[in-house]
DNA sequence: GTCGGCAATGTCAACGATGGACATTGCGCG
DNA sequence: CGCGCAATGTCCATCGTTGACATTGCCGAC
């Protein structure tokens, strides 16, 4: 078995007749070459199997890779991926290529799989920042590499970003259930320590105060520590005394964990809303806050691409809907008329 | 705002004070350099956020960029990403990094998106084979490029690949259902025409014509064009005249819609049977035939760094193991016994 | 006929890191 | 005192491609 070598420019000019330069011209600038020679160039360029070393290329001009890095954390989380697949779409079509890379969700591993990226010289970074300092790629930013936050700001980072409207969102779903006559309503999520789980219980909390409702410490489960199991809140929280009527998960796992446990406890008649939708949400008539979690990527790696080489201008911060799908679960009234 | 300039070996060696071969020799083989010179290099490297240039580095090197691509179709299935996250993980404990691009599932944007990470210089290729050819990729091989596919073998190309038990387990799971009573039992995918649903339905035919079923058309829908929504398709069987009793679902969308469907229809006593896990399959109780997806991508990166460099042996098929969990669904006897 | 001008193509260096082949220090030790 | 070795430096080539600049040759205008 010959071990082949790559063709090179060169190798494809010398079969050409003509010089490297000029092949490098055939397959850049093809306008400023004759006719009958890019024919020539092409064909060899073909029969020797040639392919431009991006390598090279990206270093000759100067460190543009046409790679764009995305750090996620969570792999248990399908929503992450969908907003994978929305960013190398639109990557995609702007002929820009994604590398993932995942960080075990540890702040620790957030900055060891950043420099790893980096080093890779990616032309632009997408992040769902999971640590609470991304002060570290300050550095690289400053050097001209476009960071965008997705899902949350970056924090001590002057970083565009791609968010929710949860605030607005758990608001009104949390207003909605008030109308339904529910006063006692749970909010349940971890890890709680991220921005956009504090946006949605603030949101959660002024629809709470609206009615009057100031104290929500004995239905509000906010977990920080990862390791619990979402399983062992739910449960807590639906055997207490003075149970909730009703139940915003915080989350896509928190949601799923809810449904498991209620059908555990033969529990029917706790109301059910959660925020991130699933697959099968529709079969199982669970009402969910959703999002085109797609449209999330796209836009983050529109961003990127606005960034990437322009002058900075001012950190934007991009806002898209979530909306609520009403499915059953989440417009069940109390048992008892909430006293 | 001052765009600072990227810091090179040189730069470093002119703060630190020393050579920029000492440079690269702290950066490299750490051991031939002095204690406190290493030291002084590696302060001065951090001051000015050096960090060695991957392309001049790959280009030097001659090509090894120490990152694996990985395609792979549909982005609907939430199984491709637990196979990614397998893969990533693999590579990161290695020292590499993971490309990943997707065919939008055309033959021809498989062909593609190859060629676009291959100009990239990958070190290798994984593959979730879509198009029903793969020997476009030949040459690439010969170059030295290993390529895996992953979940099906490559179709005219020898390379090395990871697939299921597809064909033994549903085998057996249909045994089970036939001694359940069941003698209608339907087998339903879309697409069809590719290896894995090949071989399950090898399996399915298999075990009905132990049963002395020689004709499964009326129960078997296999479906190849793909804009057929798998709602329709278990619908329409089971809608007909002898409708089967039990249905095995050949993927986790067929296994959703098929839920989906006999919910719509009040239908709670047709068995079923899917193949892939999915995260809720517990709360409704659907039995499944599961396997372990992160297990597979992280068998195909082993294979995959097994093949880098080295001399190119035999061909290997690795065939990881899958199996029935029975949560319901899958148990239920048909209603009337079997004629 | 000659020269300006332009299209087509060639030459050469450089991008940043590394490796080979040495040369040069300086120190310890027999 | 000089040998040997560790630590470092010099210099140049090299990876494959492209930018800056040079060259060639032909056409048309004067």
């Amino acid at each position: 078995m010959t071990v082949q070598q790559r063709a090179t420019l060169d190798d494809v000019a010398r079969l050409a007749g003509v010089s490297a330069k000029t092949v490098s011209r055939v397959f850049n600038q093809r306008e400023l070459v004759g006719a009958d020679t890019v024919e020539r160039v092409l064909a060899s360029a073909k029969r020797l199997r040639f392919r431009p070393n991006t390598l090279a290329q990206g270093l000759r001009r100067g460190g543009k890779t046409n790679t764009v890095g995305f750090i996620m954390g969570e792999f248990g989380n399908p929503f992450y991926y969908k907003v994978a697949s929305g960013i190398e779409r639109e990557l995609a079509a702007q002929g820009h290529r994604l590398v993932v890379a995942t960080t075990d969700d540890t702040s620790d591993g957030e900055a060891r799989v950043a420099d790893a990226l980096l080093s890779q010289r990616i032309d632009a970074l997408l992040i769902i920042p999971a640590s609470h300092d991304q002060s570290y790629l300050e550095g690289e930013r400053q050097l001209g590499t476009p960071v965008i936050a997705i899902d949350r700001p970056a924090l001590n980072l002057a970083a565009d970003s791609v968010v929710l409207e949860n605030r607005e969102t758990v608001h009104e779903a949390t207003r909605r259930l008030l109308a339904l006559g529910h006063r006692r309503i749970g909010y349940i999520c971890n890890p709680a320590d991220v921005w956009s789980q504090t946006e949605r219980i603030a949101g959660y909390r002024a629809a709470m105060a609206e009615a009057g409702i100031t104290d929500t410490t004995a239905w509000a489960r906010l977990e920080d520590d990862r390791s619990v199991r979402p399983e062992r809140l739910i449960r807590a929280l639906l055997e207490q005394r003075d149970a909730p009527t009703a139940i915003i998960a915080g989350n896509n796992r928190m949601t799923i964990a809810a449904l498991r446990v209620m059908r555990e406890l033969g529990d029917g008649h706790t109301a059910l809303l959660g925020f991130d939708d699933f697959d099968t949400a529709d079969v199982l008539d669970v009402s969910v806050i959703t999002y085109d979690p797609i449209e999330l990527g796209r836009r983050a790696a529109r961003l990127a691409l606005a960034r990437m080489g322009k002058a900075n201008g001012p950190t934007k911060q991009l806002v898209l809907p979530s909306w609520i799908v009403e499915r059953g679960s989440g417009e069940r009234a109390p048992a008892e008329p909430g006293r």
